[in-house]
DNA sequence: TTCATTGCAAAAGTTTTGCACGTGC
DNA sequence: GCACGTGCAAAACTTTTGCAATGAA
């Protein structure tokens, strides 16, 4: 992705163009691996060594308050950062802990009359078929 | 739920029947207000006060291990614990913080063959109708 | 120029660990 | 009796905060 389509996005979206954030975002945009803060500041700081971990706390902030961003909450621990903001499933393979996107439609509801709902995640566990099949 | 009740499931499912994980399970299975680690600690300490809170964390750890408790991991920051083991959705409110369960049905799945789903966890957020006709 | 953002260090939390003691089976 | 569980304190982490310096618009 390039920079100047990432520096127009931030635009419309109201965001400053610093270098931080659009080397954060674009390492989001362009991995699609949900990593999670260290992750993304391991690899940022590759190319960019100044850059300090609080700045990528920020980074991530900003950008998920300002819907460029998805927090995937699938790990006990950590949270995790998805660029993919269209509305998907996330499977993590106990074994390997690798995450998967997959698509499902939504569901027939019942308990929720009168609620605004903004946000839905769906997340599932269990052994993806990689694993499996060793 | 009484405490016999408690020590029988728990013999069931290989679990050794202290007064503290008692005391958790007890509390988890009366309360459905998916409580994290500090809740449960305040809560079981008022009638254990030599109750510690590692060992609350211990006890959780175990009761999820072993399949009586649910992780709710709704919130950014802590986990919740559920008693009620069979599937249902989870919404949190935006405005009160408050957890609901809801009923949901099976989605379509696309993106998931050859995947063995153990665990499947929905978390809405957004307004709850109590916030909403305020 | 101006005000938001950055980066450092320190603080604030939360969860885990090591280990001696106690206890359920 | 013995292995497992508990509880304390300390360690290990992750995330947040305060504040001076910097830089995007």
């Amino acid at each position: 992705m390039k920079t100047r389509e990432i520096t127009n996005l931030f635009k419309e979206k109201g965001i400053k163009a610093t270098p931080q954030r659009i080397a954060v975002y674009k390492f989001l945009a362009e991995n699609h691996i949900h990593p999670d803060v260290d992750t993304v500041y391991n690899q940022v700081t590759k190319e960019h060594p100044s850059f300090s971990k609080t700045t990528v706390y920020n980074c991530l902030s900003v950008l998920t308050r300002r819907g460029l961003l998805i927090p995937v909450k699938i790990d006990n621990d950590k949270i995790r950062y998805d660029a993919d903001t269209d509305f998907h499933g996330h499977f993590i393979c106990e074994k390997c802990g690798k995450i998967f996107d997959f698509r499902c439609s939504e569901e027939k509801l019942s308990g929720l009359d009168g609620f605004e709902i903004r946000q839905r995640d769906v997340y599932y566990s269990g052994i993806c078929s990689c694993c499996k099949n060793k």
